[in-house]
DNA sequence: GCCCCGGCGGTACAAATGTATTGACGAACA
DNA sequence: TGTTCGTCAATACATTTGTACCGCCGGGGC
């Protein structure tokens, strides 16, 4: 349940809560009022109505009047982003921790086109704080020519396979960098090596 | 610009398209095919429907026939889990990169209830690879009984403020210790910490 | 008992909304 | 030149859908 969000609610109004949040989470927009209906196994809306205005009241969805299926949830990651509480610092001193200041938006990047993602073996990127079994979601490459100095990328170089490093130009050569010295820099021609994607985020899952 | 979907699309599609993803992105619901013909400024909705017919059958969206304002952006993360193509391994090999060996899903962390995300200020957890800037994924943690040795957390410590630490029991008293050396543990008294949340993900995004 | 609130059923209605149809215009192309 | 295709206008229509209103019921607190 949403942090910060003393209101209690009522075993109706929970259920109808926890039905809309699964119903969100698998197709990605609000129900109508009918389709509650249905689901709660109701025979007319107005229930429905007045859970939904209970729920609203306590903080715990929101939606635009006279307008079908904006029904949105707050408080969690679903329907808006993570929110984030603050910042855990360095030593040990922190800032605030009571109100939210801004959400973690994950969708736009998981709408990019054609993202994939690549499960990183050894620790050649450890100094870029990407350790061995991560995830880097990539996006694709389509002009390298484009590519920033210095961009992570994963690039096939015939003989070595494919592998994620710093991207480089070296003249009419590209110059692929470890994030770590235990490493020797690659060097290839530009027309060796297929940039296959760029480092867009890194997940790692506990 | 998605990769992987080779139908291009018209000048008009593709504006629709952009406008679609940004009103998405903010409103984090479909707009009616209404607001998308004034936000084109256009005078009628058949070519707003027309657009549409031609992005659904190039791949690109998909809606639920009759339903209003159910129109979704087809991006491969989104419905489905993003395709883990391979591993790219430490020295520069790897594994073979043709199919998609499984997808990694992030909307059941998402789906965490009471999931708050925190940013990292400075480097007391470089050695768990997690830097400066890093935004990572909590979970309330109601029963520190139960907490595994080890997993991190963070702590709210009287005087110290809140901070991100691997968690330890020492008799009655919790060691937080920081994953870089050059910070000290923190010995407290157990019911002197509040924890707030312990790591479920590590988000970077670049 | 009385009152208030939350929940339910039933009904009604206007607005929002998806969809179909017809006609016209211009660019691309054979 | 004629055909095709994408685009736009205008209009119409059936549903979908949010919302309002009325009455009834049962539990909890006074």
């Amino acid at each position: 349940m949403p942090a910060g969000s003393p209101e209690p609610l009522t075993t109706a109004q929970q259920e109808l809560y926890d039905w809309l949040s699964e119903y969100i989470g698998e197709h990605r927009h609000s129900p109508s009022i009918r389709q509650m209906m249905e689901a709660m196994g109701l025979r007319s809306p107005a229930p429905i109505q007045s859970r939904l205005r209970h729920l609203q009241q306590k903080g715990w969805i929101t939606w635009k009047e006279g307008q079908a299926r904006t029904l949105q949830l707050l408080g969690d990651a679903l329907g808006g982003g993570i929110p984030v509480l603050g910042a855990v610092a360095a030593g040990g001193l922190v800032e605030t921790f009571d109100d939210v200041e801004e959400r973690l938006e994950l969708e736009p990047v998981l709408a990019t086109r054609g993202l994939f993602a690549l499960t990183v073996n050894g620790d050649s990127m450890v100094d870029a704080h990407i350790a061995d079994g991560d995830v880097v979601l990539m996006e694709p490459v389509k002009e390298p020519s484009r590519l920033r100095e210095g961009t992570i990328v994963s690039a096939l170089v015939p003989g070595s396979g494919t592998t994620l490093k710093h991207f480089h130009r070296d003249g009419r050569q590209v110059r692929l960098e470890a994030a770590n010295p235990a490493y020797e820099p690659i060097l290839v021609d530009a027309d060796q090596v297929a940039i296959q994607g760029k480092l867009v985020a890194v997940w790692r899952q506990v």
